[in-house]
DNA sequence: TCAAGATGATCAG
DNA sequence: TGATCCTCTTGAT
């Protein structure tokens, strides 16, 4: 249930019970055998991640490349694993660990090239150290996509999913159709950094939350979980209710396919 | 018990 | 833009 800090984590995770250490890999479910016989018994190297995307590198060479998508979960347990439940696509095991991958869009062995090719198409990530935003502004500032869009295509910025979306450009106090174009470079920066910190407090606590005592101690008390995906927010997946700052009600609708969620008077367009 | 919807992305038309 | 992939949770029946 990935937005980038869930990709994160995981990597921390994953590397924590498996870098270094030789690992049986197969394929329960069936469906990544052949690629999973050609790592099994290998030493992982290192699991990274960039953007939605996340890396298993192998000292042999190959790299396990999985994207979770919307319904994808991979969960990590110490000790002996249990007999597979459901559809375990991918399965590795340590002398003191094992990982399960499920419903994940994407599975599949490449190489050193096609990971670059991968990288390359992505835009910054907030949470990568060598992350350019203005690579970021660069494709905003010249879009007449809404930024609502913009913020969600994984080449222009990369890790970001309809919670931050959502969330971000109600901290910016920013309507989510306003054409990226018409983002001045000071709101993009303040966009940038405010995604930085969102992300890496997701990364310290594996939830979203976007109201936050340091932030806006007064809507503290109004503010309510939305469920376990996430923590305390302002509009996501609060469409139809009253907005914590100034308790219109918030509006929702669906952009491209997936929905928004912003306040009409607090984002007020211009 | 069952259907709908969900933090995503790709492909066809 | 809609269909599709795939799994899990939630809410309706």
């Amino acid at each position: 249930m990935p937005e980038g800090h869930t990709l994160f984590r995981l990597a921390a995770a994953l590397n924590a019970v498996f870098a270094g250490r030789p690992v049986e890999v197969t394929s329960p479910q069936g469906r990544f055998s052949n690629s999973a016989a050609t790592v099994d018994g290998q030493v992982v190297d290192l699991a990274e991640s960039a953007g939605k995307h996340l890396f298993v590198r192998f000292e042999s060479g190959p790299i396990i490349h999985v994207h979770l998508g919307l319904i994808g979960v991979f969960t990590i347990g110490d000790g002996d694993p249990p007999e597979p439940v459901g559809a375990v696509r991918l399965r590795i095991v340590s002398a003191a660990a094992y990982a399960d991958l499920r419903g994940a869009t994407t599975c599949e062995l490449i190489d050193e090239d096609k990971m670059t090719t991968i990288l390359g198409s992505l835009g910054p990530d907030p949470l990568r150290l060598d992350a350019d935003p203005d690579k970021a502004f660069a494709r905003i500032h010249t879009s007449k996509k809404a930024i609502g869009a913009l913020l969600m295509d994984q080449t222009v910025l990369s890790g970001v999913g309809n919670v931050y979306r959502a969330e971000s450009l109600f901290r910016a106090r920013l309507h989510p159709l306003t054409p990226g174009a018409k983002v001045s470079r000071r709101r993009w920066d303040a966009i940038w950094a405010d995604l930085v910190d969102l992300m890496e407090y997701g990364v310290q606590t594996g939830r979203i939350d976007t109201v936050r005592p340091e932030h806006e101690p007064e809507v503290m008390g109004r503010a309510a979980r939305v469920d376990d995906h996430g923590g305390e927010v302002y509009v996501y997946r609060r469409g139809g209710q009253p907005c914590h700052v100034c308790s219109s009600v918030v509006r929702t609708r669906v952009l491209e396919g997936r929905n928004l969620f912003w306040c009409p008077v607090c984002q007020r367009r211009r």
